[in-house]
DNA sequence: GCGACAG
DNA sequence: ATCTTGTCGC
């Protein structure tokens, strides 16, 4: 596959990811008392490059939705398996930063700092907004972990090389009976075992949390509007 | 060299 | 991620 060679290389790439982790902070370092939290989540059309970013702002604790801010574009990077933020996060920032306010916490879509260089999209996404934030994916990239409990809230300690030591870089956790497990790791700003604590916090009943919930639903529901908008136009000589 | 491999 | 309905299992 090709892309712009205009934007970065892998190894600049993997040295970007490398420079950002250092400024990882895995300590608790949020608001005591939250007021809002947010998800954000991409869906893209079947075989186009075009992409459609979601943040929705939520609530806490009622996880009522707030509002909802998004952003298109075309993708200027491929899909890398490790490298998904340099596709993803410019859209994610800019629907993030077109809220009307700052939330408290992010939920990412994706890998922590479980992640081979420890700098996985939440974790780029959160250091670079400087907000505290959770990576949220469903299935392991990095690490290893052993059998999860099945009932909702059982865990087992997501274990990889982090500055060379073997470590628990997040957990893999049962958010719903008899469905598979959410790999959970610290974006930025949290530890692992409070990132577990805040996700079963926003769940509500559903696999997902209800901030990534939400901005997968909204997202699917804004790119399939645009589409047959933009269909639409087409039909008719426009665009 | 052989697997593993977020969305 | 996306394409997709019903259907097998807890």
């Amino acid at each position: 596959m090709e892309w712009p060679d205009d934007v970065l290389t892998l190894e600049e790439a993997a040295r970007l990811q490398k420079d950002l982790r250092k400024q990882v902070v895995l300590e608790d370092r949020l608001p005591n008392t939250l007021h809002a939290v947010a998800g954000l989540d991409i869906s893209h059309s079947r075989f186009s490059s075009r992409v459609f970013a979601i943040a929705v702002l939520l609530d806490y604790p009622s996880m009522q939705v707030l509002e909802e801010a998004w952003t298109e574009g075309e993708a200027q990077f491929p899909y890398i398996s490790g490298f998904l933020a340099f596709r993803e996060s410019p859209f994610v920032r800019e629907a993030l930063n077109k809220l009307s306010r700052r939330p408290d916490l992010l939920f990412v879509d994706g890998q922590g700092i479980a992640h081979p260089r420890g700098c996985g999209i939440a974790s780029q996404v959160c250091v670079l907004e400087d907000l505290p934030g959770i990576g949220c994916a469903k299935s392991v990239l990095y690490g290893k972990h052993g059998e999860v409990g099945p009932e909702a809230g059982d865990r087992s300690p997501l274990r990889g090389k982090w500055d060379d030591e073997i470590r628990t870089l997040g957990y893999a956790v049962r958010t719903k009976p008899r469905a598979k497990p959410m790999i959970l790791s610290p974006g930025h700003r949290v530890s692992p075992e409070t990132s577990v604590r805040l996700v079963l916090d926003c769940t509500r009943g559903y696999r997902l949390p209800e901030p990534t919930r939400q901005a997968h639903e909204a997202a699917n529901r804004i790119r399939r509007e645009q589409e047959s908008q933009t269909a639409g136009q087409m039909s008719l000589g426009l665009e």
